[in-house]
DNA sequence: CTGTGACTTGAAGCGCGGTTCAAGTCAAGG
DNA sequence: CCTTGACTTGAACCGCGCTTCAAGTCACAG
C-alpha cells in the first residue's frame, strides 16, 4: 500500500497537466501530496479524479479560488450552497449561449454570404432575446493555435 | 440620417461595455467608428448588434483575435471555415461539460455529504468517459463576487 | 474669450493562471 | 565516494483582456 503512490511526473503525464501547474494548485489549496519521497511529492492515485474534476470545473468557468472553496465545502455551508445553485443557473445561460454560438458557427461554416457575419440567417441567430450577454462578470477563453497556421487567416490589423 | 450616430458614451451605456473597452476593440479591429464629431467617436446604431455578437463570442470562449478574424471572414476563406466547423464541434464538448457541471452543482447544492465533493453521486457525475477534460488549450473564467462576502466561505489557505 | 467637462491619445498597470528560471537538494547508480 | 538527473524552492516573467493614468483636444455655455 505504501507503494501505490504516484510521482509528480506520473501524475503530470496522466492528468495532462504540467508539474508546475500541480505545484501551483497545491499552493492554492486545490490538492495536496500524500507525502514525500525525499523531496519529491508523492500523490495518492485518486488525485487523478480530483484533477479531472478540477479541469472540468476550470473549463466550466470556475476560478481557482472558487474551486478551492467548493472542494472544502460541507453541507452546512449554506452560503456556498446557495452560490452553487446560482452557478448552476448561470451555467444554464452559458449552455444556451454556447448552443447559439455553435449553431451560428455551423451555419457560417457553410454559408455563402460576403462577409459571413453579414448573413441575415447568421445575424438572426444573435438578434433575439436574452442569453446573449453573460451576466456581468463572466467569461471564458480559448487559446488559438500558436501551432498550425490558423494564426493568420484574415490578415487582421496586426497592430501591436 | 446624419444624426442617427451614437456617441461613445451612449454606446458604452447601451452595450454595457466600458468606453475603454470600445477603444480597445477598435484598436484590435473588432469595431470601427463611423466618423468623428470633433475628436469624439460616432458610431452607427448597428454597432450594438455587433457588440452583442462580440460579447456572445467572448463568453463562448473566443479570444479577441479569433473574433477579429471571424468578423472579416468571407466564404472563400476555407481555412477559417474549417476552423469554424471545428470550433462548433468543440462547443459541443463544452456544452456537454457545462451540462455535467450544472448537474453536479445542482446535486451538491442539496446533498448532505461531508465534504460535498466526497459524495459518491457527485463523484459519479465526473467519473465517466470523455467530455471531462477540454481539448488542450481551452478554458474559461468567472470572476467571483468581490462584492458580497462570498469571498470567504471556506477559509481557504489564504496564502499569497 | 474663458471655462467646463467629456472626450482623445499612448503608455503603464492589473488580475488571473500559469510557465520559466536560477539555485539548491536528494536517491540511486557506478 | 562522486556524478547524474529529476525533482525542490521562491521569484520573475508571460499573455490576455482590459482599466487607469497623465496629458492633451475639442464643442459648447456663459
Amino acid at each position: 500500500m505504501v507503494e501505490s503512490l504516484l510521482d509528480i511526473a506520473e501524475v503530470a503525464e496522466r492528468s495532462g497537466l504540467a508539474p508546475s501547474a500541480l505545484r501551483f494548485y497545491e499552493k492554492r489549496g486545490l490538492i495536496a501530496s500524500a507525502g514525500r519521497n525525499g523531496l519529491r511529492r508523492a500523490y495518492q492515485p485518486d488525485i487523478l479524479k480530483r484533477l479531472a474534476f478540477i479541469a472540468c470545473a476550470r473549463s466550466s468557468g470556475f476560478t481557482i479560488a472558487e474551486i478551492a472553496r467548493f472542494l472544502v465545502a460541507t453541507p452546512d455551508d449554506t452560503k456556498l450552497r446557495a452560490r452553487m445553485a446560482e452557478k448552476a443557473r448561470e451555467l444554464e445561460e452559458d449552455i444556451a449561449r454556447l448552443t447559439r454560438m455553435r449553431d451560428g458557427l455551423h451555419h457560417a461554416s457553410t454559408c455563402m454570404h460576403e462577409p459571413l457575419v453579414e448573413c441575415p440567417d447568421f445575424k438572426r441567430t444573435f438578434e433575439n432575446p436574452a442569453t446573449l450577454t453573460p451576466s456581468p462578470g463572466h467569461w471564458q477563453r480559448t487559446a488559438f493555435p500558436a501551432e498550425g497556421d490558423l494564426s493568420r487567416p484574415g490578415e487582421v490589423p496586426a497592430n501591436l
